[in-house]
DNA sequence: AGATTTAACATAGCATGCTATGTAAATAGA
DNA sequence: TCTATTTACATAGCATGCTATGTTAAATCT
């Protein structure tokens, strides 16, 4: 381990996100879910009938990337996508029941990847985390 | 912003690694450098002449993607690979004078980017943000 | 020594992310 | 209204990560 790698908050970033997405991959595969479709599912579950814009607006990825997100997500069964009627550039994408009857394992999956990755961390440094983590994000988004 | 966005870190994780990415890519790209790319450079400046199979331990990636990015940068002159006289099936890598060329420069590039992420956030809470994201690590790597 | 297992690396195929670019529909401006 | 711009989405191409699998050389085990 080079210095930079234990000591740059880039670094460790990224290694956590790889292996946040890998537990999580493997917790969610049984249900026929990917990381990537989860993170749309998260969204829809709140409300569905959305444009790709408002869920890349949602979701801070590109828009080339959502659009292969929800090919994927309708190759397996998990969205439809219907022609607006008020937009004809638009498609609205819905969840299938299948989708819908995923919410409640997925989410506890995901609980749980969350719950092994913070375990031994007491409760104030968990809130504290969070709120540094959203405080660099927010730095990065700005410029 | 669902819920689960706000409160999950492994949410934003993803977030966080993905603007890291984005702003150290946009830096170190006049040099001619990937992200995946710095990341093993860091390891060959400290030493080089190493095998694949060190350098997959050293960064914690599978050594299909190792071989991928190795390939991607001797395409680009940053490493050559010599047969091993020791052990006829590796192939140690070794940094060009171009790579050499470019330590301070990168380096400088990543720390302006932990810099931006890091902006406003004093240093005790620095130190227990990236004790935080070593730990999650650790935790996530035991299985 | 000869057979078996392990180790090092390559390759194929895929997911997720990106930039760049194209197309069609909606909107704004003259 | 007619043109110009903007918006919504699709597509191509690439980087980085993964799993699965193949090949060859080294090491191990009777």
């Amino acid at each position: 381990m080079s210095d930079f790698q234990e000591n740059s908050a880039g670094y460790l970033a990224n290694h956590m996100a790889r292996l946040f997405a890998a537990g999580l991959q493997k917790r969610i595969q049984p249900l026929g879910l990917a990381p990537a479709q989860f993170m749309v599912l998260l969204e829809l579950w709140v409300r569905d009938g959305r444009t790709q814009a408002d869920l890349v607006g949602a979701l801070d990825v590109e828009q080339a990337t959502m659009a292969n997100t929800l090919n994927r997500m309708q190759r397996d069964g998990l969205i439809e996508r219907r022609a607006s009627e008020t937009d004809k550039r638009s498609r609205l994408v819905f969840l299938t029941d299948r989708a819908r009857g995923l919410e409640a394992e997925a989410k506890a999956a995901a609980r749980t990847q969350n719950a092994q990755a913070l375990a031994g961390i007491d409760d104030a440094d968990r809130v504290l985390f969070l709120a540094l983590m959203r405080r660099a994000i927010a730095n990065m988004q700005r410029g």
